[in-house]
DNA sequence: ATTAGCACTCGTTGCAGGAAAGTGCTAATA
DNA sequence: TATTAGCACTTTCCTGCAACGAGTGCTAAT
């Protein structure tokens, strides 16, 4: 257990190293603010913390820099409570205002405001929309025996994909299908939209008609498309070239790669059964190529139910106080507003 | 004009300063292949290419580099007319024989099968669907007034976008209204949509329909979407980190922000009425981000109309001819499998 | 328990000197 | 007349070295 003194010095030194960038020595600390201590004082208590493990030093002769042991402890423990500045609570809120319908251009939008906002890499994941239910079923024939499997989710999102149908199915059965499906499907919501429904419906349908096999394989290149359709967005990326840390081309080169290629997401910002902000700290990301970032994450809902998230991801040394807050806020509010886009008319 | 002498030189310079990335001296040239000159008589010319300005020396004992004009030279007269190599025209083959369903996908893995091949950054824009034809509209309400105006090409592209009707309009009003459109418009090619149809349109449907207004929104909504869906594919974006002009994170800073926010495109890559490759050689550009870079793009057609493009994007010291021949080889592949996709069942 | 003082360590900066690469010019050569 | 060999000159790059600054750890004094 950290003394109060001890507490107060790590959260100074973090504090001023996120700010800084360079390493803090003590008599930079006995000066700050309303410590009433001399340097020699200092630097016992910082030689105390390094050994704990919450400091390192980088070389012999220069300050101590916070470890990731010691960002994981302020996080914990010394984060302060305080309020967002009414600009940001202002650009957030202005940001949710605007129509829900198109979630591309919502997704893309709030990657970019949070970018700026933070002045981090952001993360827009999701929504996952498992929690629409399905409002028609289309089938657009396109001549051969190709079509175009349409579906509808009653928050308006669309989802399409072309399908090749047998290749001696009558139009009129085709329309008996569609009628069907729709007739079964309407209002199911897509969470429910998986291979488990197919058994119950394969016989259901398969009683009534011959070509149930062009249903089953409609439903399924659809339910591929639902699942595929939780897209991330990247945004901000060239906020990293601004970091101290990152001056070096072949440290961000991995980065940047990695970001270019979204498939390493689901790794890092899985989905959290709970909402809330989530902090993972260099090694805890799990990946190497951020062992050296803070990843900061949060969940959102609709209904509450949690549907995606927003994320931001920068060096270890990064504005953990305000960057949860922001996401927090950020998570809260477009909670909301996707929950009244669902629910409302 | 140049002597076959200069000319020779001048096009080794640039071979071996594309391959090097290091100014090329006199007596690297006079060692090379079958000269049989010595690095003197190499330096008078090369002094002659100086002063007539197809030649930069960095400074004073640096060896020769090529200037923006003796690229251009370059590309115009002395660039080779080899093939390309097997390996290449069989990935790109690979391909282009994947389904053309989804043009999305294609046009990602186009992106990232080139950035691959040629070690650039890539940019893939288009295809604009002009060229097809409308197969069905359709008006999915969800309740309220709002409802989903839903757009399907005879090549099975779909569009969508979330529309808001008059309060008032019942739903047999809606069908009419659908068919109405449906009957009138399947089989327009897209290029028509537009705000020229809207006046014959109007006079026509204002006999018949009562809620023209919604007709025309519907349709207004529908064009909009039709003209956005250029959208622009960027990758290989990190490709530029490996080019040694482009160590100094200063230098590719601004080139990476400019790729994040793919604005400039229309400037830089504007579809050109004819076919065929483009070489815009530095300021040739126009976008001083763009100063020391090169942009080649080529145009690729449908039924020989052109729709989009496909463009390599690095230092201006780049394997000009290897990037020719592939963007030349995979728009001539591009547009057969895009001809054959809209033409073919 | 705190502080002042001091020797020590390590990174940074500036500078001199020499090697390497390349040029321009002049004089010799075919 | 075109080409070449030779040489002095320029500029960059590297290396070693000394001076400096920031910061520490330890000891002794308060």
């Amino acid at each position: 257990m950290l003394t109060p003194r001890q507490q107060l010095i790590l959260s100074v030194i973090v504090d001023d190293y996120v700010q800084s960038a360079e390493p803090v020595g003590s008599r930079t600390l006995s000066k700050h603010e309303h410590f009433h201590l001399s340097a020699a004082t200092i630097r016992n208590e910082m030689a105390d913390l390094e050994q704990l493990g919450y400091l390192d030093q980088p070389h012999a002769s220069a300050g101590r820099i916070p470890s990731q042991k010691g960002y994981r402890y302020y996080v914990d423990h010394l984060s302060s409570e305080g309020r967002l500045d009414g600009e940001t609570v202002r650009a957030l809120q202005e940001l949710f205002r605007q129509r829900m319908d198109e979630w591309e251009r919502v997704a893309q939008q709030t990657s970019t405001v949070l970018s700026q906002l933070t002045q981090y890499t952001t993360i827009v994941l999701g929504p996952h929309i498992h929690q629409e239910r399905i409002k028609q079923i289309q089938l657009i024939p396109l001549g051969g025996a190709k079509a175009v499997a349409i579906l509808v989710t009653d928050a308006g999102q669309v989802a399409s994909r072309q399908v090749q149908l047998s290749d001696d199915i009558p139009a009129e059965q085709v329309a008996v299908m569609v009628h069907l499906l729709n007739q079964r499907l309407t209002g199911t919501p897509l969470f429910r939209f998986g291979s488990l429904m197919y058994k119950e419906l394969a016989s259901e349908i398969g009683n009534v008609l011959e070509h149930y096999e062009d249903a089953l394989l409609v439903l399924d290149e659809l339910a591929k498309v639902v699942n595929e359709n939780q897209r991330v967005f990247v945004g901000g990326t060239t906020n990293i070239l601004s970091q101290p840390e990152f001056r070096d081309v072949d440290k961000v080169k991995p980065l940047l790669e990695m970001l270019e290629q979204p498939d390493w997401v689901p790794a890092v910002m899985s989905l959290q059964p709970k909402a809330g902000v989530e902090v993972r700290i260099g090694m805890e990301n799990g990946l190497p190529t951020l062992q050296s970032c803070t990843v900061i994450s949060a969940t959102y809902t609709v209904a509450g139910v949690p549907v995606g998230s927003v994320g931001v991801i920068g060096p270890t040394r990064m504005h953990y106080d305000r960057v949860i807050r922001i996401l927090d806020y950020a998570s809260q509010v477009l909670s909301h507003a996707m929950t009244a886009r669902l629910a409302g008319k």
